[in-house]
DNA sequence: CAAAAATCTGTAACCGGTTACATATAAAGA
DNA sequence: TCTTTATATGTAACCGGTTACAGATTTTTG
């Protein structure tokens, strides 16, 4: 491997003329400059990252922690994460938590380890460790555990108005909410957003608590339409629970959308490769993604960010699991 | 941040024996070990790792380049890498190369520079420059774009073979199959093995091409389903088009699996997610990338591997776009 | 009991960069 | 013309570890 050394060696100028050059600091004669260009292009060099990375104290990477890239909503968002990343040069080291917090935790100190600049997270646990410990950026995505970190989300509270005011006006009247998980921000919100129609309204409707996943939503359905065969109008707090009703809806020859309407909520993919289409209050996946990925590059670079709480509006996709209008 | 000096300081004794002691090399009295572990303790000390990377120009770090996360098939394998990297010590550093030549090169490079350990790459181009340049153990994940390089693959002709011997035990007469692109080794070999099965059979068939997309596929599908009323068995190359094919048939009323049959090939999670459930040739995902993973590792540790190409079985599974036996 | 071998420890060089500082020269100002 | 200032460059310390080597002490061996 070539190092800085053997390109002032063939240039004929010390290191710290090529340390120069490299940095584009302190004054350099044209005659350097120009032997150093060639010299660095004759041997093909390249500085050694790991020896900046030392002495700068600054990698250039950015750690990005999900519960697991398998939940279908995380990919979309690491790839925007990554493009952005990318365009200013930073890489990014992908960890997945599982929502355990000792995992997060082992993976924030082996990331400042390794002096990554920033670290952008979705989880919904308390991040005081992180937030105190570390003095580099932290940017919380889609979950929100510390409220004094800068933060991306979507409108989770107005999603959960609209999906409840979509099925009403689509001639829903007997309506169920299946929230997620207790403790995390979105899922509370949405359950809020809900809420907040359905009384607002002077409506009733059933609640039910599903985690984010397919097998547990489709054993919930199966006790669900049994236990209320005159539900018409289903939201469900994610889209894989809304997959796992549709699918069980389908088995059992319920009518959708006729008889029974399901919105779901994220707008991941997969909501157009089933059929009917999942109706779904889509968030800006990618969006928020990409505006995390800035917004953390933003402060890495020392610049302050106007806001703490950057929340994204979310927007009714229409598909085939409701009527139209 | 405390650095060795610290501890050094603190237990009285060298820089040298601290670093002894945290390597368990040369040797160390029994007095000197419990004072310089009472001083890492007291102080809360992490070597830190950047400098050791420098040295032992070794990161315990491991690329991964695939073609999009944002492909369904990805994440699992992704998962499955780290996972396994995570139980010997290696962070994974992901990267969406878009299968552009150019950007893997550039990843590659960057990741050379970082002191990368190890690279599993996903990938259908020619990777003699990743193989020759770098003195690093490459492993290729899925695709095989070189064939000198360790690589870890499912047994894709089987399962193009198995694919069209169970459309044709289960009553297809007329078959057609949908292949991948060109130049992906996968889907090349799929479709000889299910080529060769019809032949053995001497059976005839109808072959169209699509990429591993959902509108590409749908929009194929229109076309086919038009031209080929009387296909009665379809074998999709991936379970995106073999969704995109059986969302199409679900929306023209076509009776699947009565009036025809579809199975795909990945076996990856949203085939469950739909009704009726995709029946497709499951290639074991999660095991593909820890196997990568495993032998990558076994390869920075120098240790030779007992065969270059490690191929796993596929198994179709049953769901409900095909007949019952 | 002396020599050889094993154990212990510190100094300093090294990994490959960056930069403070000293020094030298050229250009500008008095 | 003599300062002063701007330009140019090299030396050496530094980032935070690892390790070759040398010297000192202890233990083993003959």
């Amino acid at each position: 491997m070539t190092t800085i050394k053997d390109v002032a060696n063939k240039a004929n100028v010390s290191v710290a003329t090529v340390s120069r050059v490299l940095n584009q600091r302190g004054y350099v004669s044209e005659d350097a400059l120009s032997k150093v260009l060639q010299a660095i292009k004759e041997l093909d060099y390249q500085p050694n990252s790991v020896a900046r990375t030392l002495y700068n104290k600054t990698s250039n990477m950015i750690g990005l922690i999900v519960p697991d890239i398998q939940n279908p909503f995380f990919p979309e968002l690491a790839r925007a994460v990554e493009d952005v990343a990318n365009i200013y040069g930073y890489t990014v080291v992908l960890c997945n938590s599982d929502q355990d917090e000792k995992k997060e935790r082992e993976y924030v100190d082996a990331l400042k380890q390794k002096y990554i600049d920033g670290l952008i997270m979705s989880t919904h646990h308390q991040q005081e460790n992180v937030y105190s410990a570390a003095n580099i950026p932290v940017v919380a995505l889609d979950r929100v555990g510390d409220e004094r970190l800068p933060a991306v989300v979507s409108n989770n509270y107005n999603g959960g108005w609209k999906a409840a005011e979509y099925l009403v006006e689509r001639g829903a009247t007997r309506l169920a909410h299946i929230r997620g998980p207790r403790g995390i921000t979105s899922s509370e919100e949405r359950y809020n957003g809900f809420m907040a129609y359905i009384k607002n309204q002077g409506l009733d409707c059933v609640i039910e608590e599903c985690p984010f996943q397919l097998n547990p939503a489709e054993e919930l359905a199966e006790r669900f339409y049994a236990a209320h065969p005159h539900i018409d109008g289903v939201f469900a707090s994610n889209d894989v629970v809304a997959a796992g009703f549709l699918k069980v809806a389908l088995k059992q020859k319920i009518p959708v959308p006729d008889r029974l309407q399901l919105i779901g909520f994220d707008g991941i993919a997969f909501g157009h490769m089933m059929y009917p289409e999942l109706t779904t209050v889509a968030q800006p996946i990618y969006e928020m993604g990409a505006l995390a990925s800035r917004l953390c590059i933003k402060l890495i670079e020392g610049r302050q960010t106007e806001q703490l709480t950057n929340q994204l509006p979310v927007q009714i996709q229409l598909g085939g699991t409701t009527r139209g209008a």
